[in-house]
Formats: C-alpha cells, sequence, structure tokens
DNA sequence: TCGACTCGTGAGAGCGCTCTCTCGAACGAT
DNA sequence: ATCGTTCGAGAGAGCGCTCTCACGAGTCGA
C-alpha cells in the first residue's frame, strides 16, 4: 500500500509517452506484425526508458488464460519428498519445459484431505490453464473430477482403474522381465521380490513383471510388499529369508527397498552378488552408490517431466494429444547382479 | 474457447439469482460481517447452487495482490536437487506454510542465465506478492534487485557480502563446534575436514567452526574442499588420507560428503568409527542409513521451509520481520562418531 | 478519375471484481 | 413529533488489458 513510488506505468503511460493509442502499444506488445516501424520501435524505446511490464492479471482477465500450470503432488508423493528422488526429478522436468514455454509452474502440495477441496477450488477459479497430476494412490477422483470441471489434465503414471485423461507413464513390466531375464541367465532359481504398493499402479505393474519373468522358470513366487522407501525394503527383505533362506536373487520394485535390501543382506551375512543378487527400479543417482553398486531398471524421470509438460501446454493449445506416452526402461547393470 | 458449456457464473449472476447486488455478494464472498443474516444465507445458497468461484484475476486487478509467493531455486539449488534431500524439504515446509495461509506456490526453477531477466519480468509485472530465495552462491545481485523492486523477499541462508534482506539461517558453526567437541571427546588428535564450496556462506561457516573447533586443540587444520555432493567426499577423502594416513576424525560438511568419506574410508580398509570418527552435517533422512549410521549436525529442514514462508508472508502484510532468524541445529550421535 | 481494396491506427466496450459513496430505513433521544 | 445517528444495501466507477469495429489514407485497376 506505500510501495508505489511512482506508479507502476500502463499500457497507458507508454501509449501517451509514445504518441500512440494504447491499442497500438499493445499490438507491439504483443508481437503484432501489422505496425509501422518506426511507430513500433518508437513505442518499444518508450517501453524500455519507462520499465513497462503488463499487468498479468488485467491480461488474464480479458484473455481468460493465466500461462500458469499446476504441478499437484499428492499426499503419497510429498510423504516420500525428502528420500526419494523421483519428484524431484519430475518437478525439475516438468519446470525445465514450462520455463522454454514461458508458462508459470505453480505447485500444489496437497498434504492434507482439505487440499482436494482447495485444488478443485483453484481449478474452477481458472487459476491455471491445465494441471499435471503425479502418481496417486488407488482410484483417485481428482483427475476425473478435473476432467469434469473442463480443465486440462495429465497425469503421471497409468490410473488404476480406466484411464478417463491423457497420462504419460514408463514400462514397468518390460523393464522388470529384462531384470528378471537378466537373474536367470546368472543361474538364479530362488528369485524373490519385494513389491510396491499393491494400490499403486508402479506397485502392480512391477509385480506383474516379476510375474512374468517367473513364469518362465517355473518357480513358484515368493513375495513381500514394501512401501518403496528403505525401511521397508529391510524389513520386507528379513521377512523373504525367513520364508526361504536359500533365496538367491531379489527384484526390489524400488531403489530405496532395494538398499533397505542390501543392508539386511550384508547383517545376516549373505554376500551380493555372489550369494543373492539384487536388482532394484528407478535408478536413481544414489544406484550407483549403494554397496554394491546397485544394479537397476532405469526409468527417464526427468524427461516423465518434459513429456508432462509437453503434453499438458498442447491441451490447453487445444490440440490433440495421445491418450497415453509410455517411455522405455532399460536394465542398468552395475555390480550387485 | 470450447469448454465453456454455460459460461462460468460471475458475481453477477449469483446476484440476480439471490436477488441482492453485486457489492452484497462480494461482502458475502469476503466475509464482511454487516450483511443481514438471511440475505447472506440466501446469497451463499446461490453460491453453492452455481458453483460460484470467484475469478481470482479480477480480484487481483482492483486488489493488487495476487495471493501467491515465488520460491526461487538458483541453478546452483536445482543441480543437487536430485541427490539432497534439503530444497524438496525446504519446498515442503514452505509448500504447507502458504497452503494455511492460503496462498499459492510459484516455483522458479532458474536453470539457465536467462532465468535472472524472466524472474525480474515476474516481479515487476507483480505476478506474486513476494519472493523466497533459496540459498544462492557468492554475492549474487538478484536480492537486491529485487528489493530495489520493491517487492518483499526473504532469503535461505545468509548471503555472501551484506545482508541487504530478511534471512533465514541455522548456526552452522556452533553446530560444528560441537561435533568438533564430540570429536576431541573420542580422543581423535588428527581430525580433517571436507569442507563444502566456499562461495557459499554455508560451506564457509561449517569450515569456519571446524577451525574453531580446532583451536582448542592447537593442531594443524586440514582440509580438502568438496561439492556437498557424494562423490566429491569419497575424492576428497582419498586426497585427505594421503596427505595423512594418521587421521583419526573427519567432519564433512554435508551427509552426502560423509557418507562418501565412509565409502573411501571402507574401501582403504579403515574402521568406522574406530580407526576413523566421521561426522556429517544435515541429518537427512539418509543418514540414519549410512554404513555405519551417521552421526551429524541436524539442521531443521523442515522449519527452514516454514519459517521462511511465514515471514515473507508477514511482508507481504505490511509488517517488520527480524533481519534475521538464526535456528539452532544439534548433534545427532550415532555410530560413525 | 473514381470506386474497390488494402492496411495501419484509434475509439470504445467490456473482462469480473472491489470499494467508495450515497441513500433509505430504523431507531433512540429530546 | 422531530432530528440525528447508525446500519445495511445498491449504484457506479475503475483496476489494466485485449479485441472488435470503424475510419482515413494510400494503392490499384478500369
Amino acid at each position: 500500500m506505500n510501495e508505489t513510488p511512482a506508479g507502476r506505468p500502463t499500457l497507458e503511460t507508454v501509449a501517451r509517452a509514445a504518441g500512440a493509442s494504447r491499442a497500438t502499444v499493445s499490438r507491439v506488445v504483443n508481437g503484432s506484425t501489422t505496425v509501422r516501424p518506426d511507430v513500433a520501435e518508437s513505442i518499444r524505446r518508450a517501453i524500455a526508458e519507462l520499465g513497462y511490464v503488463p499487468n498479468p492479471a488485467a491480461r488474464s482477465l480479458v484473455t481468460q488464460r493465466t500461462d500458469s500450470i499446476a504441478l499437484i503432488l499428492p499426499e503419497s508423493a510429498t510423504r516420500v519428498f525428502s528420500d526419494d528422488a523421483f519428484f524431484p526429478g519430475v518437478i525439475r522436468g516438468v519446470g525445465e519445459a514450462l520455463e522454454k514455454a514461458d508458462k508459470q509452474l505453480v505447485l500444489l502440495l496437497a498434504s492434507t484431505k482439505s487440499s482436494h477441496d482447495r485444488i478443485l477450488r483453484y481449478v474452477h477459479g481458472r487459476t491455471v490453464d491445465g494441471v499435471v497430476l503425479a502418481s496417486m494412490h488407488g482410484a483417485d477422483t481428482l483427475p476425473e473430477e478435473l476432467r469434469a470441471a473442463g480443465v486440462p489434465v495429465v497425469t503421471s503414471g497409468r490410473p488404476l482403474g480406466e484411464a478417463t485423461v491423457p497420462y504419460i507413464d514408463v514400462e514397468h513390466a518390460s523393464g522388470v522381465e529384462a531384470a528378471m531375464r537378466h537373474l536367470v541367465g546368472l543361474g538364479r532359481r530362488r528369485i524373490a521380490t519385494i513389491a510396491g504398493p499393491q494400490d499403486m499402479v508402479a506397485g502392480r505393474e512391477r509385480l506383474a513383471g516379476y510375474l512374468n519373468g517367473l513364469e518362465a522358470l517355473g518357480a513358484a513366487p515368493l513375495v513381500e510388499e514394501g512401501d518403496f522407501m528403505r525401511q521397508s525394503g529391510m524389513d520386507a527383505m528379513e521377512r523373504l529369508l525367513a520364508r526361504d533362506p536359500d533365496i538367491d536373487g531379489v527384484f526390489a520394485a524400488s531403489d530405496l527397498m532395494a538398499d533397505g535390501a542390501l543392508r539386511t543382506l550384508r547383517r545376516l551375512g549373505r554376500r551380493v552378488p555372489d550369494d543373492v543378487a539384487v536388482i532394484g527400479f528407478d535408478d536413481v543417482d544414489a544406484a550407483r552408490f549403494t554397496d554394491p553398486p546397485l544394479t537397476t531398471v532405469h526409468q527417464p524421470i526427468h524427461e516423465i517431466g518434459t513429456r508432462l509438460a509437453e503434453q499438458i501446454l498442447r491441451l490447453v493449445e487445444g490440440e490433440e494429444v495421445e491418450a497415453s506416452v509410455v517411455l522405455p526402461t532399460r536394465l542398468v547393470i552395475r555390480e550387485s547382479a
């Protein structure tokens, strides 16, 4: 209320300074080509001198666009936020791509239950032109509600149940199958898995990949479930070993859980990979630094982010986009298997 | 352009439906008490029935507020983004606090040089009410430029050079001094440090803490510099050992570097803590899972975020805030020292 | 030379909201 | 019964921008 030294210049100010009309200045600001070069030049000079910057609120009011995109991270995402490199990587990818398009990134960390309504309010109020929704548990109703509200939406990860909005995902199952083939090729016969949460598609599909891979072996599955975090991997590995001490191979559905498994194995005197071979999933930076370095299924985290951004931008422009984009994964062989 | 089934309801729509004037509806929406209860009630009903949500652009245009705060992460921050838990933690803290205040979080990942201008444009356009600036290298001019633009700013970490804007920081030096006392109390006499980048205040002050702690011992300092990341810790530890094989204690200026040091020590056959005691700084989640679990200086990452948010909100409201808030650190003793 | 077209520019409406000002009604005091 | 006061509610201006429409000045073919 007191910090307006001389009042910010408006279109009107610039117009007067350049001896033109508001409309013409607006044309120059928005890059219209139908302005006489010399007039455009003098307007540009006036803009520079006055330090004029368009007021986005006024612009939004008439264009009905805000040039900003929301990235929504549900509670399940924020919980692992500080320990997992997945979401920071996605955020970075989305952020970079949006910056290139000169759009703003509005981050909505849905930490609590009440956030749901808040998100819908934002979206209904057209605070953002589009929404990127990251990884949700179970049958989240949010994507559908957003779609119903008429807002462009893209989700990261195929939703459980029917996909009603476009999504970006990776080849979970085939990546895991490659990992399984690698273990089998190593001569492993008693292969267990530490699965992810089964109310998340990533958890389910990685388990499916394990089961598919096991079929070739004709061996019985050996599954313990974790929550993608390290501690759960440690615990699951212990349960696994209690159920079958002869396990010689483990696929863990996340690098963090694989690292947990590595620790438990070491503690219980198993050598990796000699006694037990371990493969993870994600290929986060830290995977290169586990002991031993982790063989893992690489997924292109950064690219997931950039592709999410690309798709939402196209949707916002009214273009059609593929119902789904599924990015490849690949096995990165290090020393744990 | 085609997704407006019936046109979003405006104040006018609600006013007509409720048989009141636009002004009165506005009063109800904004919680004014000077509306007759029954009138207010019928307006509220109309709002609910029509699904009315205020248009923030229109509101901003007249109030000159946007109710959104920018969080700027400079390039140096995004680089470590995916491996370090610090910035995700800060983001989460800021996000939570802003959500409570019903403000939006606009994330500006300053990935390139050109971002500088973009940021200034945003800020000059009053796209945001205030700016939270995270950890910058060297004598960044951004805080000062923002302040000059008349925008409320708070920074995370005391800037190098003179602080021209309020900041939130932690007690780097005294935390490190506690760590040094602990090492000395353990009988360690040949204590080295893996310092952080010396163009960052955090790097400098932690080194200062080491040097202060060493003074009591009367021993010569032994310093190698890293970049806070794991690999640099591995390398620095190797150089340190080459310079003096009798090192029996190490303070690393980040947990990541401490973890790197642990790996190098193990590889070179040193037992931790028996031969060499190691202490880190940060207390990220992963510190509980190093081998052995890392003794480290805890800093309240999440609280840094919430305090940043609090301060910027107060500044935006025109209140005065302390020139600096310095949060305490404390030594967390685990098994590495 | 005149009508038909461009083409660049300005006038003016209007986006949806807030906020000041005004006004009428109700009420208490004299 | 009259006047001042209070209080709730409406009228209307205006925030800064975009965009349609109209208009005057050239340009060109007949």
